[in-house]
Parts: C-alpha cells; sequence; structure tokens
DNA sequence: CGGGTATTTGACGACTGTCAACGCCAGTGG
DNA sequence: CCACTGGCGTTGACAGTCGTCAAATACCCG
C-alpha cells in the first residue's frame, strides 16, 4: 500500500507537493496535484489516499471538498442515535460522491473507505463556480444526483417492503451488475470482489450482522451463492436478479 | 374545485389553452399559460390540476414534465412487486418534482395527489436545455437534489434503524415543520393540516396501515398528538421531535 | 338513509433482533 | 516456529416488533 502511495507521487513528480489532508487529521499521506476533472481541465485538485476502515470524510462535518472515486470501495452512512448505522450505498471508481449544494455547509453522511481509497477532491467552491460557468458540469452533476435519487428510491423501496432475503439479492445483485461494467468480475462470470464485511452488508440491508449471517445461509444453501474470503461466487444471477427485483439499468 | 379550475383560466387569459393532458388521459383539466418558472421568464409552461386520489404521472412512464407544485399535496412512491406502495416523500407546495436528467426517458417514481392539486408544467427537454443556457437555474436544480436526497438518506436511516414509533413521529415532525415554513400551522402552533389517510403514512414508514393506527394510538396515549379528522393537533413538539430525532433544518 | 371507505381492535404468527458462545483465520510478537 | 490475540463468521435459544387475517365500528357522500 505505501508502495502504491509513493508511485502515485512519483508519476505526477512536476505537480505533486505533500500536506496536511484537511479532512482527517491523521497522518493521511495527500497527494496535490494539477489534475482534471472530466472537462474542465483548469481546476486545481488534489488526490488523496485513505486506508481500509478510516473514514474520508464524516457526516454532519464541515464539506470542504467533493470526491471522485479513482479506486477502492467506498460506503456511504449515516449513524443511529444509537449508534448503528445505515449503510446509504456503496461507491465505486468512478463515482463522485461528498457534494454539497451552494448554502450548505457539512457533509449530510458519512464516507467510510472499505478497502484502501483513492481519490481525487474538489473544492465545493470550485465546483459551485464550474455550475456557473461550464455547463456540462452543471448537467454532469444533475445527472449524477438523478441516479443517485433513482438509486435511493430503489433502496427506500427495499428498506421499506422487501424482505431480508430480497434486500441483500438485491444488493449483490447491483453490486454485480456495477462491477460488470467495471470489467471486475472473473471471466466465467462467477466470481465478484467483496471487500466487505458481513456487517457492513447488514448495515446496507438494514440488518443485524447475526441476521445478515443467516440470510446469507439461505441464499448458500439455496446454491445462489457461495461466499469467499473477499469475493463471492454468484452461482445463480438471475435467481438473484429475481429475488431481489433487481431491475439492470433502468430502475435500480 | 371546478370554479377554482376557472378562476386560473381566466386570470391567464390572453395566453391560455386548453388542451388534453398528456400525463393523465382520464378528462385532467388543463390550462396552458405562457409562464414563469423561477427567472427563467421566456419557457412555455403549463398549469394542470388533478384531483385527489388520482396520479400526476406514474413511475415508469415517459417523463415528459417536470412540476413545479402550487397547491396541495403529492405522495411520491416507488411500487413493490406484491402491489404494496413504499412512500418516498410528500411534496408540498413549492417543491419540484419529476425532474429526470438528460438520457433518462421515464420517471422513476410516481406522483399521487393526496389533495386536489394544481401544478405548473415544464418540458424536461426546455430544462435541460435550461441547464445549460441559464446558470441559476442549474444551480438551482443541483441544491433541490442536494436536499432531496439529504431527506431520502434520512428516510433510509429511518425505513433501516428506526422503530415504527420514531418513523412515524419523524414525519410528523417534518411534516410540522414544513408546513409552518408554508404558514400553514394554526395560529396557537397545534393544529396542522392532515389529508392523509393513516394508509398513506404507512407507506411513507414502510409500515401496514394496521400497525400505524396502533402507533397512532399509542402516540396518543402518550398525551403526544390528538388525531383529528384531516388535521392533527401536536400536543408535545418537542418530545415527537425528540422521539423521531428530527433534526430541524441541517439533517432533516 | 345506505354504501363505500377509513379507522379501530383482537388474535395469532412470522420475521428479525438480542444475547451468548464458539470456531476460524490472519497478523503479531516471543 | 509457535502461541497469542483480535476481528470476523457461525450457530443456537429466545424475545419482541411488526405483519396478517378478520371483524366491528365510525364516518363521508350521495
Amino acid at each position: 500500500m505505501q508502495a502504491q502511495t509513493q508511485k502515485l507521487t512519483e508519476v505526477r513528480e512536476p505537480h505533486t507537493r505533500c500536506v496536511e489532508c484537511p479532512i482527517r487529521q491523521k497522518a493521511l499521506f495527500q497527494v496535490v496535484a494539477e489534475d482534471y476533472i472530466h472537462k474542465a481541465e483548469t481546476r486545481r485538485t488534489a488526490q488523496y489516499r485513505v486506508g481500509a476502515r478510516h473514514t474520508l470524510y464524516q457526516e454532519g462535518a464541515p464539506a470542504l471538498m467533493a470526491f471522485t472515486l479513482y479506486s477502492g470501495w467506498l460506503l456511504l452512512y449515516r449513524t443511529h442515535s444509537d449508534g448503528s448505522r445505515q449503510g446509504l450505498r456503496v461507491a465505486l471508481p468512478g463515482d463522485f460522491v461528498g457534494y454539497v449544494s451552494t448554502g450548505d455547509s457539512s457533509y449530510s453522511h458519512g464516507a467510510l473507505a472499505i478497502t484502501d481509497v483513492t481519490v481525487c477532491g474538489f473544492r465545493q467552491g470550485d465546483l459551485h463556480d464550474m455550475i456557473d460557468t461550464e455547463p456540462d458540469i452543471a448537467r454532469q452533476i444533475t445527472t449524477i444526483h438523478s441516479r443517485y435519487l433513482a438509486t435511493c428510491e430503489s433502496t427506500m423501496l427495499g428498506l421499506g417492503r422487501k424482505s431480508a432475503e430480497q434486500r441483500i439479492a438485491h444488493t449483490l445483485a447491483d453490486l454485480y451488475h456495477r462491477l460488470q461494467l467495471l470489467s471486475e468480475i472473473s471471466e466465467d462470470g462467477r466470481v465478484m470482489p467483496f471487500p466487505m464485511t458481513q456487517e457492513m452488508l447488514g448495515e446496507l440491508t438494514g440488518l443485524t450482522p447475526v441476521h445478515t449471517n443467516r440470510v446469507l445461509r439461505r441464499l448458500r444453501e439455496d446454491g445462489l451463492i457461495i461466499g469467499q474470503r473477499q469475493k463471492i461466487e454468484v452461482l445463480d444471477l438471475p435467481r438473484l436478479v429475481e429475488l431481489g427485483e433487481y431491475r439492470v439499468g433502468r430502475l435500480p
């Protein structure tokens, strides 16, 4: 991991420097570079690395930056007063997270690094400016928001109406589909990386770790999946999709 | 109701005409007018009226228009395969609903008129154009989306982690707060309009009508509210807010 | 006054949570 | 090299919230 960090530094040598991470104080290694976001090529951005199990940002903290995820998985979450967490979404490479609109000053949710993570950061103020000056960026942000909203609606439907088995099947089917787009599924289409703990999967689906485990066992016994260390082997994708009522593409 | 429709027609006489509503076929009275949305003063828009218990648009239907709600309450929902509905949000006057981003062609959710409703409609294509040409509109749409997202996150937290009592308390506290901003709360701050059925409240909170009723009875027995016909009397707002863990303003 | 919808209540059952214990595995330090 | 330790996964017993089914009551509108 440390090696990879070094590599990033070296690759962008001419334009990089090390500074304190404004988001987390804990000795987070940070690389700042003149970089790009999509089409806005003149904005100053920064690359950050966050180790697994550390937070990229915390709910309620001042929302200084938004991020494009370069590598790794993030868990977006909200915390309940009793300390339990509700997972909102898993962010995968390419996803854009942490943007807040003009006037909002703090994050509405937290972002936890499931794996080691590399992100590209943008100052919120720059993004707000870009909306004014670059219509393409404005369009992209509304598009990103719309898609995220649609998935939130699916999640709400699941949390409110679906059984535990359906919710987990939906979550797995969704991850499978998104990982496929990222070419992260094995060639035979059966093995997908799964760096989450069962506890995190439970947070996403509104279940306790114990019950999550039971449901996974049932899915295993029914021949839908095989759980492996850090991966899941999908034996019967169609049934998984049908059980979870996952609509690929249209209404995720 | 019909009278009010007439009034709308007359007020905008010079620029109005009657056409079939493209969204619903059922004899919906529609007034089309040269009108305004916020600052985009040159766009052609239309006013529609939808009777209580009818849908403004249905999930999966072609998303021709987006709407600003002028009067009445809307229930945004997603339908589960077993026919049950999950309420996503209650839209109140001033809310903007039904917008989909470029590339999306159909609504991700449905919109049901809780009461008789008046909306102002905008063609999606016009809105997309406006994002390109009018930065203020782009900003507004991202702001609206961000706020809606934050409330979705709160809803997900509730559906995933909170008890039935907490979810209903949160929903009532949220409505109370939003209605207060619209000056719809009685002067003594106790009575708020409540045109929803208990079944709809259950759809919003992920509960069955029966259990919704039981929870409401408990809240009544605990001296938090008094249910009346078409209204709710809030006896102890602070306790309602605390029970539902409602954060006014910041993280709704 | 009558029919249909919404609310209310009871009995019962199932899904999911809670508590507790154990096993497995990886990383760590001696 | 091996024992230790801590996190994660697994399983059982039990409890409680919430859903289901059913029926009675209340209320609205014509």
